[in-house]
DNA sequence: AGCTATTGATAAGA
DNA sequence: TTCTTATCAATAGCT
């Protein structure tokens, strides 16, 4: 694949075999690392240029590589089987594997991801599990919405009430400044006076009618809207 | 390369996760061994399957690579230590227990189940998902029945054609049967004697109205019935 | 397992 | 070394 079909036999000219390693070596630890992710394999590559660089690639790590290889070619070169705690050990963990290999399938299932293998009975048991998830969370996400909102109306309630006692020294000073304005000026410019009052201003005079509590609510549940967003979107 | 472009993410469908498997196992050991005699370059590779099959090549042996790895590396040359080996199994047990715990965790969550810890954002996405996955596990069943529908069709189609053959069949020996009788009882008493002939009983005078083929559909997207299910029944 | 349309890798050249 | 480009090789999707 190139300029020139070539024959694979050892590159005479050290330049170009140096340039096709480099090349090749890419190529070869990109294709490691895609049959890893994409059929699910365990991949340990190791390659060692003619000059003696070390270039790897391990899909989980080299280590766990190298002894699973071991074990699977039975080459038990070293004397450690005979240790019971490691056997130990590695049943622990061959076990382990299995119970989340099993959690993984069961999962990418629950996720929608991996469907081919079941019968219409398994669908259908699938299916009512995600339903009863889906009320379960939305029944949650309902309970935090509305908890939220009760306390932001308990909030709004007492800085409401707050507010009516703020209102209520505000009149009393009010009433105040105006008697110390008759004092001083006396009566009749009083009334003139006090709307022109540097530390009054207009913005204080508060009107009755705005001291209706606060009291917000979930709009609705929201249910259908879930179902068809492509149709909701469309009509909006 | 290919007929379409894939991504690089894991291959759902078990199936053709197999066959790119062996596809592209074979592509890469050959790419190992042409790298190897090209670039004169020392290979090892090893391949374990989701299966656990191995596939291994080694430009010189597969020891030799290792061993020169492990040098390379400044590991364990060759000797490993019984007690770094039990640590090693350790540390490879707690992780897997650590992967399998966030996994159930989350399996969990997805069930419905641990909701406590979630806040609105993490529901709100825990919600999509299962509509994700309610859909497509719909979509898949809804396939299956209406396949099996199909075939059913199919079936009572060829059915019907038989009956249609054998109904032919049945008015033909009739016809001869009544010519028969003319000739043994003569033309007065033949259309008499008919009806109460032991071999033609009534049950075979077939109608010919019952001849449409059996036809069945999925009745309907059970979409909307799903959603609010305590509605439904108290409205009903 | 075999066939090709396509995409991907790379040999050669800059 | 890195980039570009013409070619060849690998392989995804089907049968």
């Amino acid at each position: 694949m190139g300029r020139g079909k070539i024959v694979i036999r050892r590159i005479d000219n050290s330049t170009s075999r140096q340039v096709t390693f480099s090349k090749r070596r890419s190529g070869l630890l990109k294709k490691a690392k895609e049959l890893a992710i994409l059929c699910d394999a365990e991949v340990g590559l190791m390659i060692f240029s003619s000059t003696g660089r070390l270039y790897d690639f391990a899909s989980s790590s080299m280590k766990s590589v190298i002894d699973r290889y071991n074990k699977a070619k039975e080459e038990h070169n070293q004397v450690i089987s005979s240790t019971s705690e490691v056997k130990f050990w590695q049943r622990e963990a061959a076990n382990l594997r299995q119970q989340l290999h099993t959690l993984q399938e069961n999962h990418r299932q629950i996720m929608g991801e991996e469907l081919s293998g079941l019968c219409v009975k398994d669908l259908q048991n699938l299916e009512t599990q995600l339903e009863m998830s889906l009320r379960a969370v939305r029944m949650k996400k309902d309970l935090l919405l509305t908890d939220e909102i009760q306390e932001l109306n308990q909030k709004g309630n007492l800085i409401h009430q707050e507010n009516m006692e703020l209102y209520k020294k505000v009149n009393l000073i009010r009433q105040e400044n105006m008697e110390l304005y008759k004092k001083v000026y006396g009566t009749r410019e009083a009334s003139e006076g006090i709307s022109r009052h540097p530390f009054l201003p207009n913005c204080f005079s508060i009107r009755e009618d705005m001291h209706a509590p606060i009291n917000l609510e979930l709009s609705q549940p929201q249910t259908q809207n879930y179902e068809m967003p492509a149709r909701a979107t469309k009509l909006g």
